[in-house]
DNA sequence: CACGCCTCCTGTGCGC
DNA sequence: TGCGCACAGGAGGCGT
């Protein structure tokens, strides 16, 4: 599922195809409809560049024409911004065809100015694709209210600490809540509290566990971006390449198999509604 | 307010 | 072999 390292290997190869491009059409697949908002208005917009906070794709998209007669909630002056969440099963593929043999499950696609396709292909459909007022992230809540990226100075040891100190949460679901810090999904959560040697389920993570942690969540993400993103199953790049950061897990999806540090088989359980795998030796509570 | 449970959705993989 | 069902999970919504 993309997590902040495949949203970024994404967010990478998507950049230097996408940026300048004017949108000239728009499709979407209206089922389930929330999951899509005012995506009309990216029509006759360029899109600037190609950004990321969290999981989220945001593409600033400016007017350069009049639209047509679509009608949507964003003014048609002023600069607005095409938010992609790519849920579990989101990616994205150009193509010179909107509905090419070898992309299945298309659930949105623009039309370029330089008459290519960018697809949005989502067979679960737990994406979503907005367009905003530039900046307004009001209407996608969990983005409004996003932490720190975690490879940026704004990370800190101190804010992550104080964060834990002040929820009654699990750390799994603190790390989860994309609050304390953005981006860390299922799979690097397993592998940063595996990493720091701290128990999914721990409600008390001291200051020196909190800094382990910290540590934690950089080296695991920094490494899946260096080795562009984990493929389990569904996840590939604009390229259709997948990533290789599969054969480097330590704890997600390897139930059963021995600890790299100890030794012990390691536990599979659910934390936060999540299956969840831990070392029972190492990640003590 | 904030935690945690439920829901959405469908391809996959397992058991019988 | 084929069917049926549990399972996977990000984040929004809502109840406690």
């Amino acid at each position: 599922m993309p997590e902040l390292p495949e949203v970024e290997s994404v967010r990478r190869q998507l950049a230097p195809a996408l940026t300048g491009r004017v949108v000239r059409d728009v499709w979407w697949d209206p089922h389930p409809e929330q999951r899509f908002s005012d995506v009309d208005a990216v029509v006759g917009r360029r899109l600037t560049a190609v950004d990321r906070r969290g999981k989220y794709l945001l593409l600033p998209a400016e007017p350069v024409a009049r639209p047509t007669s679509r009608l949507t909630s964003i003014d048609p002056d002023d600069d607005a911004e095409l938010v992609l969440h790519l849920g579990m099963t989101g990616s994205l593929r150009f193509a010179d065809d909107p509905a090419p043999a070898d992309v299945t499950h298309v659930r949105a696609r623009l039309l370029l100015d330089d008459d290519r396709w960018l697809l949005f292909s989502d067979p679960r459909r737990f994406g979503r694709v907005s367009v905003v007022p530039a900046g307004d992230h009001s209407s996608i809540p969990t983005l409004a209210s996003l932490g720190p990226e975690p490879l940026s100075d704004d990370f800190t040891v101190a804010g992550l600490a104080r964060g834990l100190r002040d929820t009654t949460a699990t750390a799994k679901a603190a790390l989860l809540g994309q609050r304390l810090v953005c981006g860390v999904g299922n799979i690097y959560a397993d592998e940063a509290l595996w990493l720091a040697r701290i128990h999914p389920r721990s409600r008390r993570v001291g200051r020196e566990r909190a800094a382990r942690l910290h540590d934690a969540v950089r080296v695991v993400i920094a490494a899946a971006i260096e080795r562009e993103g984990t493929t389990f199953r569904d996840y590939q790049m604009v390229n259709g390449e997948s990533g290789r950061n599969a054969d480097f897990l330590e704890a997600y999806g390897q139930q059963g198999l021995p600890c790299s540090r100890c030794g012990t088989p390691l536990r599979g359980t659910v934390v936060a509604q999540r299956g969840t795998t831990y070392c029972p030796t190492c990640q003590r509570i």
